[in-house]
RNA sequence: GGAGGAGUUCCCGAGUGGCCAAAGGGGGCAGACUGUAAAUCUGUUGCGUUUCGCUUCGGUGGUUCGAAUCCACCCUCCUCCA
C-alpha cells in the first residue's frame, strides 16, 4: 500500500494507495472535523487548493449528526460529497482537549459530551465501529493523547493502557472489515505512539504497537505543551523504531517549519488546524513569512496576498479588501483567507515532494524552515 | 414665551466632594493560536523625562485644603405646555 520513490537523507518522497485514490508524500491532510472545513468551505473548494486528504473527526460526527445517520446516507464520502481519501480521528485527541469533561477508565473513556452534558462512552471497539460506519479510508487507533509536561509514571500508566486499547482496536478493525454490508471494506488502521516527553517509554511504546502491523504509525501526543525542540528530539528517538516500509503521520503539526524539520526526520504525513484557525484570525503564508492581514499598514495594499500565489483569493483580490472584509465581519473574508492558507500549506508539500524528487530538499529546509513561520520583514 | 430633562475620554454610557485619568460595553491598535468546545482568547487605548508630573468630564467664573460631582451666568440638545 506504501512505496517509497526516493530518500534524500531521511526525508521520503512516496505514494500510499487507499481505497478513494493515490495519495502523494509527503502529505498535508486538510482538517475539516465535522465534515467541512471551518470558514465556509466544502468539499468541491478543496480540489481548487489542491487537498489530497480530508480529516474529520470520530467524537464529533458521532455526536452530531451520529455515524449512524451518515452510514445510512451513505457514508462521509457521500455526504460531503468528496471523493478523495478520508481520514478519520479517532477521538483520542478528545481526551485531551475535553479533559474536563471525560473520565478514563481501562475500558474505554465517558465524555460529557460538550454540546448538551450527556453521557457518551468511547473506548477502542466503540471508536473503531463509528468510524467503520463513516468508512474512511485511514481510521485511527483510539489512543490517550496526554498533555505535556505529565508526570513519568502517568505517561507509563496511559502509554500502557494506549498499547492494550491498541490490541483491542485492531481486533475490532478486523472484525468489522470482513462484515458483508461494510460502508468501505478497504478501510485502513494507523496505531499511534504515545510516551510523552520520555524517550524510554517512547521507544518501548512504538516497538510494542509495531508488532500489531498496522498499516501506517503515527506519533501523537507532541504540539501539546512541550517546546518545539523537544518535539523534535522526540521525533529522532522514536523513528528509528518505526517500521521503514509502512507511513509515518506526525499529528496535529504544524507550522511550515515543524512540518519540514519533520519531513527531514523521516514523517510523511501531517494535519494541523493552523492554517485555518490561523486565516480565520488574519494571519497569513507567504513564502517570505507571514502577514497579519488585520494590521492597518494592508489598509491601501493593492497587491495580493503573495504575489506567486495562484489561490482563488490571491488571483482577484487585494490585501486591502481581504483587511477590509475581516475587520467588516464578512464571511467571505474567512473563506478567502482559509482558502489561501490551505493552498499555501498544500503548495508547500508539493515543493516539498518536489524537492525530494530533485534531491535538493537540504537546500530547500535551509532556505525555508524557520523563515516561513516569522512574520515578513520587509517588502 | 413658560416648565422640566440632558451635555463625561474616538462612540455609547457609569460616576453626584478626596480611594477618578474616570466602571462597563463598542470601536481602534497589537498579540496568541499545533490529531478544532476557537468567526475564539489576551493585552492596550489622554500626554510626558512614568513609584511621579501635566492636561481632560459643554463654556466662563466662583465656593473649597481638594470639583466630573456644589454655586452663578452663558451655550447646545431633548420633552411637555403656550
Amino acid at each position: 500500500m506504501f512505496e517509497i520513490l526516493k530518500q534524500e537523507g531521511k526525508a521520503r518522497r512516496g505514494t500510499f494507495i487507499c481505497a478513494h485514490g493515490v495519495v502523494q508524500t509527503p502529505v498535508f491532510m486538510n482538517v475539516g472535523t465535522q465534515g467541512a472545513i471551518k470558514g465556509a468551505v466544502s468539499a468541491h473548494d478543496l480540489k481548487e487548493i489542491g487537498c489530497q486528504v480530508e480529516l474529520s473527526n470520530t467524537y464529533h460526527l458521532h455526536l452530531r449528526p451520529g455515524d449512524g445517520a451518515i452510514r445510512q446516507l451513505g457514508g462521509l464520502h457521500k455526504f460531503m460529497d468528496w471523493d478523495g481519501p478520508i481520514l478519520t480521528d479517532s477521538g483520542g485527541f478528545q481526551v485531551f482537549s475535553l479533559s474536563g469533561l471525560r473520565k478514563i477508565t481501562e475500558e474505554g473513556v465517558t465524555f460529557s459530551s460538550h454540546i448538551d452534558g450527556r453521557r457518551i462512552f468511547m473506548g477502542p471497539e466503540e471508536s473503531m465501529r463509528i468510524q467503520a460506519n463513516l468508512g474512511s479510508d485511514i481510521a485511527m487507533a483510539f489512543d490517550e493523547c496526554v498533555e505535556n509536561p505529565s508526570p513519568y509514571e502517568y505517561v507509563k500508566s496511559s502509554c500502557e493502557r494506549t498499547a492494550r486499547w491498541l490490541e483491542r482496536c485492531v481486533a475490532e478493525h478486523s472484525r468489522l472489515n470482513s462484515l458483508a454490508n461494510v460502508v468501505n471494506p478497504y478501510q485502513q488502521l494507523f496505531g499511534i505512539n504515545q510516551g510523552g516527553t520520555f524517550p524510554d517509554l517512547r521507544v518501548w511504546h512504538m516497538d510494542q504497537i509495531a508488532k500489531l502491523n498496522c498499516d501506517g504509525y503515527a506519533i501523537g501526543g507532541l504540539a501539546v505543551g512541550e517546546p518545539t525542540q523537544v518535539m523534535y528530539d522526540i521525533i529522532d528517538a522514536v523513528e528509528p523504531h518505526m517500521p521503514l516500509d509502512k507511513p509515518r503521520y506526525l499529528m496535529g503539526v504544524g507550522t511550515p517549519s515543524n512540518i519540514i524539520e519533520g519531513v527531514a526526520r523521516g514523517i510523511d504525513f501531517f494535519d494541523c488546524v493552523m492554517p485555518a484557525r490561523n486565516a480565520r484570525h488574519g494571519k497569513l503564508y507567504t513564502w517570505n513569512g507571514t502577514i497579519n492581514i488585520k494590521n492597518e499598514r494592508y489598509k491601501l495594499d493593492p497587491r495580493p496576498i503573495d504575489s506567486t500565489c495562484c489561490c482563488p483569493a490571491c488571483k482577484s483580490f487585494s490585501r486591502a479588501y481581504l483587511r477590509h472584509l475581516l475587520t467588516a465581519g464578512e464571511m467571505l473574508a474567512m473563506r478567502l483567507a482559509v482558502l489561501h492558507n490551505l493552498h499555501f500549506y498544500n503548495e508547500l508539500m508539493a515543493r516539498i515532494r518536489e524537492s525530494i524528487d530533485n534531491g535538493t530538499f537540504l537546500n530547500f529546509r535551509s532556505q525555508y524552515s524557520g523563515l516561513l513561520d516569522r512574520p515578513v520583514q520587509e517588502e
